[in-house]
DNA sequence: GTCGGATGTAAGCGACTGCTTACATGGGGG
DNA sequence: CCCCCATGTAAGCAGTCGCTTACATCCGAC
């Protein structure tokens, strides 16, 4: 009755699983026994293809944030990211930041991955503006993107969490636009 | 050789490193023994004096935002929060968001404490302007200053995390000033 | 002085955590 | 066919957690 062996499938479903529940409820309050029973498989399995709870923590934000950069050319992803943030149902396991701001995880390599995935996200937005300051100014719209999800997701702040997306998305890009423009008239 | 028994004082210790510790660590990283410890005060005695870990955390929050927002008129809030948030070297301790932002705390009287905080920035925000989405604009900035708080401390995003409090003042006020000006002019 | 409640302490309970180990089982290759 | 290793499972270990309990000790009221 049940499927038939297949690890790939397994380390597939415990992945799933992970991304689901990290996003969901943090690195924390997430156990390994939640994770191997949402993947419907023995949780000793988890550490038979992933090692630790931190390796998967990792490889989740790796695969998460692989995902989402590897078709976001520059110029569209501001409007991708913030679009994503307002989905009406947001799907907190699609985007890798939920999993990122409900784990306040110091240690192991997933510092690495979250630093990288900033890195990732400012570059691309430094390169919308001109200006000498443009890291900087990246980094202040990345952080509005950042706040506004921890606003609609973890506080559930109206009527931010509730706002129409168009009309977040119009007031954030006349805003941010102030920044990112280019110094001279093009 | 030990100081003088005092209860009122003995509260305060173990408030003051609960202060400390949540902001820091968050609420589940932060045990009621590391708190004891730092108090310098038997553990039990956190129970006697708080009932439990999660009205200790709710205490913590309570104190910090209205000590924050009690000499904060509105029209100073934005400088205020923002300010405090850019302090060189940020003391954590001292700003309710850094527990907040490290706590992923779903259930229990800290999500009201929470939202209640975010409804008085908001609030306070959504008088500077006059739009009749006031409330929506006033989110947005509030989202920007969490966010700011979120890269500078949690991530510790370069060159955000390094920049100049007044350069970084200077580039929210003028952009969320677009957000918040009033829509007829003086 | 002494008595009693307020204050502080040591020890441990039961539950839960990440992780390991010893063992069952199934399915493809010889 | 059968054997063997990849795959899956049950049980449990050692540590930590929030919290409780039983017991010392101090200090002010009388």
């Amino acid at each position: 009755m049940s499927r038939p062996r297949d690890a790939a499938a397994t380390k597939a479903a415990l992945l799933d699983a992970a991304t689901k529940l990290f996003g969901e409820r943090g690195f924390d309050r997430t156990t390994v026994r939640d994770i191997a029973n949402l993947a419907g498989v023995n949780q000793a399995l988890l550490f038979r293809y992933f090692g630790s709870k931190d390796t998967l923590f990792a490889t989740v934000l790796a695969t998460q944030s692989r995902e989402l950069l590897e078709d976001s050319p520059a110029e569209h992803l501001l409007r991708n990211v913030l679009l994503r943030m307002l989905e009406e149902k947001p799907r907190r396991e699609d985007h890798p930041l939920y999993a990122v701001l409900r784990s306040s995880h110091h240690d192991s390599s997933a510092e690495l991955v979250r630093r990288q995935l900033g890195e990732e996200y400012a570059r691309a937005l430094a390169s919308l503006t001109d200006s000498d300051d443009a890291q900087l100014r990246a980094d202040l719209v990345l952080a509005w993107i950042v706040g506004i999800g921890v606003l609609r997701t973890v506080f559930g702040k109206q009527p931010l969490a509730g706002a129409d997306s168009a009309d977040v998305a119009a007031l954030v890009t006349k805003a941010a636009s102030v920044l990112l423009e280019h110094t001279e008239a093009g």
